[in-house]
DNA sequence: GTCTATAGGTTGATAGAC
DNA sequence: GTCTATCAACCTATAGAC
């Protein structure tokens, strides 16, 4: 059951993959479980359906990821600041070039439908959770307000993870993709002082 | 060649509408044809082909909003501030809800293959127009810092359209989209203070 | 649990009459 | 330029033997 090489794990591997690198539509389960090594029928068997293994395998990434963000934002005490704040929500994220996952996150985010389907309760928490913190780092920021620079700053995050190859194809010759911690210390840097800007009213 | 209804016209209008609405594998030929209420071998005539097509329709959309977007940075001088140049950089794309090219645009900025298969010299254009404006604005900025800058903001800028619903359904009771000049304006004043930032080293 | 075989449906693209 | 008809190539999902 907890094999590591067992069928469901194979396929789960593959369709990581898979998925990150072609997208949802693109990637069959043809695909899947030639890459995989293992009969077609299996993923039928293991998983109901195409949509099935799709959110398995979005969700069996997320997890870790988003407990990491969490963990970090409760490790910066009752008081933390906005730096932390944002360095716990785009951080995790950023770091994840140990596996392909990276790839498929960004695929997650940018599918819409995806995004709809198993992601919204995600999203919800995450955004609700990291908002309070806002909430309590600056508390001079109207609830409107704190929530738009947030969904910002997911912006910047998600095009930096979606678009990378694209980004180092273009300008690769002035962009620093090698550099994780850097990366992630100018982001930090540019959303933080968004985030300190006098509101508009 | 000309007439308002053509053939080829009301292929593009139907195509901008639906593959901003499912994306563009969702769509098929067929669900474009019978929207537009033409025959399917019209598209093969007219166009030589499904990703022919996806190509025009981009096209056709975004032309005028670059545009604009270069006009924007010119009509602000040869010394733009910080702010004229983000409003020019992202007003001209969040403006775009009187038609229904807001969404397409959305879909492509979230589809890496169509991205850069069409929109590779177009975004490489922009960009490096854009970051000449920023090095004029902010000389003490090194060229990495400013186009790293960019990329957050176009991220921001992005998200903001293409999670648009999203986000409006978990967090509309908060957000407000209908002011569309409120939300450049929120934008414009978070990334400008972000651009703002002591450099990170 | 794993396989073969196949059902049942869609797709993009084209040939050829008009 | 516009149509009908159709092809060949895919796809997901399942039934049923082992």
């Amino acid at each position: 059951m907890n094999e590591r090489h067992d069928t469901k794990t194979k396929i789960l591997d593959a369709a990581e993959k898979l998925f990150g690198e072609k997208g949802f539509d693109a990637t069959s389960l043809r695909d899947i479980t030639t890459e995989a090594d293992v009969n077609l029928a299996a993923v039928n068997y293991h998983f109901q359906s195409k949509d099935s293994l799709i959110e398995a395998t979005i969700m069996r990434g997320a997890g870790p990821v988003n407990d990491k963000r969490l963990a970090m934002l409760d490790a910066a005490g009752p008081k933390p600041t906005i730096e932390q704040i944002v360095e716990a929500f785009v951080g995790p994220v950023l770091e994840q070039d140990f596996m392909p996952m990276a790839p498929l996150m960004a695929r997650v985010l940018a599918s819409p439908e995806t995004m709809q389907r198993v992601f919204k309760q995600l999203i919800e928490t995450m955004s609700r959770r990291f908002a309070d913190a806002i909430g309590v780092a600056l508390p001079e920021l109207s609830p409107a307000e704190r929530m738009w620079r947030l969904q910002f700053t997911a912006g910047a995050m998600a095009h930096t993870v979606t678009r990378g190859p694209v980004m180092r194809e273009l300008f690769g010759g002035v962009l620093d993709f090698k550099d994780r911690k850097l990366l992630i210390a100018r982001l930090v840097k540019f959303a933080a002082a968004g985030f300190r800007a006098p509101e508009v009213h």
